[in-house]
DNA sequence: ATAATTGCAAAAGCTTTGCATGGCC
DNA sequence: GGCCATGCAAAGCTTTTGCAATTAT
């Protein structure tokens, strides 16, 4: 997302367009791959030295509220984050906390269709995501 | 399973059989549904007063080495612990804590076939499992 | 001007750890 | 008897909270 588009998405949710706020979804976008607050917090920190960690949380989880981040957490590790919008699966690997995007428009519609056929008594799915647990083969 | 069977699991695995390795077993069981361990604590000092946090977290944790538990997460809240075995999936409520197992062999297969044929680069996978995010309709 | 946001530090969970005591094989 | 497992309490980590000072609008 680029700098304009978020300070129109914080206007517009009337959020004031601060520093910290830019510097913390700038980190988690460039950070890529599911940084967690410590890795966000370390990346801001190189050029702004101050922030404070509650602030980070604070920012992250207004972020999350407003659908600008999304939180990720696989079994055994602390939350991370993804600015990524557009849908996508994840895939974790079993023996490590990597954690990459899977993205497959043809799954989604395999499965939507199949979910449309069959509909599971008593709930109304809104999102589907696959936990593709595993190992990469490359390093 | 049952108790005869889970003696056997621990003697197979060189663990000693203790009172409270048994309690902690027969609480994610008959819990049902993912309880948290402040749960599994509090179901287990029904019967068992004097019983550590910590010893049941270490019993957790050698049970989920071993395979007889499994650690479910949502984006949420803290670990949740489940002993069901066979495969499935997870119903998660959008709104509250609530995780439902989902278990659907056609769909199973429809995933195997699908990736059987669609392999990804660089990755193996061992298992997938969805999260299906919604809402219950019933109370 | 004023209301929202920040930094700081303390507090609040949840989970882990160390060690002496006790219990299983 | 020997060694593993337990209970207890303290410590560790991540995340949250309260509040005075600061900043965006």
């Amino acid at each position: 997302m680029k700098l304009e588009k978020i300070r129109d998405f914080l206007k517009n949710e009337n959020l004031k367009i601060t520093p910290q706020r830019l510097a913390v979804l700038e980190a988690v976008i460039k950070l890529g791959n599911h940084p967690t607050a410590e890795k966000i917090i370390e990346f801001i920190k190189k050029n702004h030295p101050n922030i404070a960690v509650g602030t980070v949380y604070k920012t992250l989880e207004i972020f999350v509220d407003k659908g600008l981040v999304n939180k990720v957490k696989s079994d055994k590790d602390v939350m991370r984050y993804d600015a990524v919008l557009v849908k996508h699966h994840h895939l974790y690997c079993a023996k490590s906390d990597r954690i990459e995007d899977y993205y497959d428009d043809d799954l989604n519609k395999i499965l939507e269709k199949y979910f449309k056929k069959k509909e599971i008594k008593y709930f109304k799915i809104e999102d589907i995501k696959l936990q593709i647990i595993g190992n990469f083969t490359n390093k």
